[in-house]
DNA sequence: CATGAATGAGAGTTCATTCAT
DNA sequence: GATGAATGAACTCTCATTCAT
């Protein structure tokens, strides 16, 4: 069927699209996989199921367990720079730009379809040279946070807080949400993140004490 | 309470101190290796040699590795309600309780000589059955920090947020810090700690633009 | 049935009988090392050696060790009701079913070429769960022999004595063959049968005293 | 307590004697055990559970779990040279003899305390060197009841039936009954042990057809 | 493209046994 | 007499991976 006579591009790229579908296919179900109960605790015949594939057959599309986080790691990042950093750099208002972060990726952390983005950050189970690499690209993300932030001080908007903790915290409280949020319960996803900008731009309190010296 | 005038038991206690010090030994031990290289990553072979001791060995002092695993998070959770949620509630100012538990946990994440409290999140690896009973510990946690916050909105002190998202943010926020801090760094533990409690309390920016209601 | 006239599925149908092959050479290798040296004192790496797989291997075509016993005695009890029990149940006279029950079952177990018809006793090692099913399905030979012996009894023809204990009696002589019966002896398996029907049927003694009553 | 000052050989008999009665307390608990769950089944901390006991404390009375079996089996051989063939021996009248027999040894297993004249059988757990000398001792047991059989012979009172054949029928029949007989059953052991002597010297049908040649 | 069959390495676990105390 | 602690060897089983077809 596939291969038919005529050795024309079309066929090969049909196919080529083919595979490629299959490819995106195999990630988003291993990354929701990889998410519900682990890297470690999924084993290759989990995936094979799941894909209603062979074991020997998932071995076509990707080279190694290891290398299939990989390129899904790989895969939420490209989404991250298309998605959310893209777009941020081009905005420049730095409190709005740290709005749009917040509402994009954590829109994207508990509305989103994919399990791809949350993936990111499983990379402990990464070889240290593959892990390496992944830091290198989310190295970027934290940066543009902070320069955000940075940015924000220097337009004298910013409260007395050191910027690397504050990106930490932020990045903390996004990657959380994942982790407790449910669909369906009192808060809206967007409620829920606007909370969370309320909250992480305004503070908890209305007016706390001052911090003490020790 | 043991340690009594009469000096009679002293072979007896130290014995029984020893074994004990071997038990707690193991679970330290084991805490740092699986937060090092994750727990699944961690072979019982990994720990034994760890330990200078024989696989078999450890059998003796554990049933399972799941079942290490829990005791260590109960371990935690102990540690939790003793250093923690115990003194917590002797304090009445519900600011001040607030503030005391983001720098007794917090402190202890990230100044702590054991990795055990931090263990106390790896409940994924549990089976569904022990994974309830940890949960339901941890809820006692969840519980008291949302009801301070409950006191805070009583006293008028918080601003309009929502309770259920602050929380989570709180321990988005505390919980992700030994992920990113480092001993040694510009800023020391306590002045990282304050600038989390400055951040959560006071909020990022001087006056946030008030939230757009879609 | 399958091996019809028509000749294209030949090559399937060998690769099919291949694997049932192998399958099945499990079994009846199985199935003669636990005979002969007992299904606990054999490791799966006996196993493997014997069928020259790896020990990974063999668990491509078996789920467990547990397993593996569970199949060998079901396939035992397969035979039993293809072989034994469905052509007795078509023999009207009773003692005509109860000779062809001690020839064939006997005959098997001392003639046969497998162990599997005497793995069938080998429950002890089974979970309780499967244990019961087995027994369950061995309950439906006793009652077919201990049926037999009431109809002899209807038909008067036999002594007073209870059909129960003479059920186990005749299990109890029958299965113990393969324990002592050596191929090669001064009997014939043939030989051997005829004289356990023979005792059983008529006894050991031309006129034993009567039975005292206590 | 024990080691008192007085080193008189009362104080040691004493000992002795205690240590003998703890020797056959283990010996008893242990047949009854590796009778209940079978000999490989059956883990030295079973035994020490049961008999409140270390498993080091254990090896204090035994040499191995190889041993320890290998002297219950010779602690059955003893009890049966000594209650059953012993005895047997005084007893001219040849059907008299195996009357006693079948109830003095069937007796011992259905009615008996111990476990331990069952336990006589599991030599299969037994290296070849010892599976040996056991074997030898109960060749004793099979040539004594053979002898009788022989016995009856010359008086004529024997079937036309092979005394081999018989024999091991008789044990088949005899050994198995520990396998099905449960106490509190509608027959009574003795009522049972009546029975299997009927079936056996009379057999089970009135007037059985003459056996065909093939 | 995909599979059935197989593998080497290693996992967690159990066991009979030992020995200083 | 008895124990706590430990061990070496072996066990069942799983896993990621391969390769001829």
């Amino acid at each position: 069927m596939k291969k038919a006579m005529n050795a024309v591009p079309i066929a090969e790229e049909l196919q080529d699209r083919e595979v490629q579908d299959r490819t995106e296919e195999i990630y988003c179900k291993a990354a929701q996989i990889f998410h519900n109960q682990g890297y470690d605790a999924t084993s290759m015949s989990d995936l094979a199921k799941a894909l209603d594939i062979t074991k020997a057959g998932l071995y076509y599309y990707i080279e190694s367990k290891e290398d299939l986080l990989f390129r899904i790691i790989n895969f939420g990042l490209d989404w991250l720079d298309r998605e959310v950093i893209g777009p941020a750099k081009l905005i420049d208002d730095a409190e709005e730009r740290l709005r749009f972060i917040i509402q994009r990726h954590g829109g994207e952390l508990i509305k989103g379809v994919h399990a791809i983005p949350i993936l990111t950050d499983e990379t402990s189970s990464l070889s240290p040279k593959l892990r390496k690499q992944v830091e290198k690209r989310k190295r970027h993300y934290f940066d543009l946070v902070r320069t955000t932030l940075k940015h924000l001080r220097q337009e004298s908007k910013l409260q007395d807080v050191d910027v690397t903790v504050a990106t930490f915290s932020l990045f903390g409280t996004l990657l959380w949400l994942p982790r407790w949020y449910k669909r369906g319960g009192l808060l809206s996803a967007d409620q829920t993140l606007e909370q969370v900008t309320k909250l992480y731009f305004g503070g908890l309190l209305i007016s706390p004490k001052a911090e003490r010296t020790r």
